[in-house]
DNA sequence: CTTGAAGCTACAGTGGCTGTAGATCGTATC
DNA sequence: GATACGATCTACAGCCACTGTAGCTTCAAG
């Protein structure tokens, strides 16, 4: 039989048969044609479809921004700032993630470094450092 | 009526109402006194707890570790080591988010790049460069 | 005593899958 | 051909950490 099995484009993607199964439910994926036992069988459009949403994944955006970057794909007419627009709000976003985190980590240092080196009986600091948020610089 | 009212709480805290009986049905806090009419009355150590509850969620501890850290409050001995551990493995997790945001974001500029400054009728190069898996530097 | 905000329980829904059960299919080997 | 065994099928439940809803009761101020 011709084509790929899902089994096949799991392999090749990396992403789960059950994940593509689902895909397929969510509407990424189009339904693909079936053997005459009724399993699925892809061609390398498909595949590539399936590469483009797991690069997509993996660069964090949700599956609602991955439908409406296909859906640009398919209407190609004057796309371009669409996706940019959807690309550059990724960025945004991801910058945002990192200066959060990067506040956390120092937060989480911070709490550490109160306790370092003390060892008597009592409850530890770390436990207090994290309750007291007094401490803390940043705005969350 | 002594006692802080569920709402109180929540204000004090800024975590929802229906957050708080959340954590209350998970075991993160104790069951609450009740008022005659079957009303929630939290007392200061309860409010204390929910702060730290909220504090260590801002920080990315999920509802396990905190249920640890709370369990390690409760039996002070010894407990240094535990917390620590329980603190620096946040850290190196945080530091992973940020590395691989990092390549993220590196790799979305690129993306981006791609196809600035081009405006013709042909689809976006933005949608091929997150197809084009090839290109990326990254381990993902 | 009335009113309206705040609280109550119980349950369904979110996103993005993952795991399960129990059946069927496809193909390599004998 | 028969058989064996892995791959695939559907349908549904479960995960985390909430969030939202419906329909009711209670509290506290005026």
């Amino acid at each position: 039989m011709q084509g790929h099995s899902i089994g096949a484009l799991s392999r090749r993607t990396g992403v789960k048969v059950t994940t593509i199964r689902y895909y397929e439910g969510r509407g990424l994926l189009p339904d693909p044609g079936r053997t005459g036992g009724g399993q699925r069988r892809y061609g390398d459009a498909e595949l590539d479809r399936l590469s483009f949403i797991a690069h997509a994944r993996q660069l964090g955006f949700d599956l609602d921004a991955i439908a409406e970057l296909i859906a640009l794909q398919e209407t190609p007419h004057a796309a371009h700032g669409d996706a940019h627009r959807i690309a550059k709000d990724r960025i945004i976003e991801i910058r945002d993630r990192i200066a959060r985190l990067r506040r956390l980590e120092a937060e989480l240092v911070r709490v550490v470094k109160t306790c370092d080196g003390q060892s008597d009986g009592q409850p530890c600091r770390v436990l207090h450092a994290l309750a007291d948020h007094q401490a803390c610089e940043g705005e969350h």
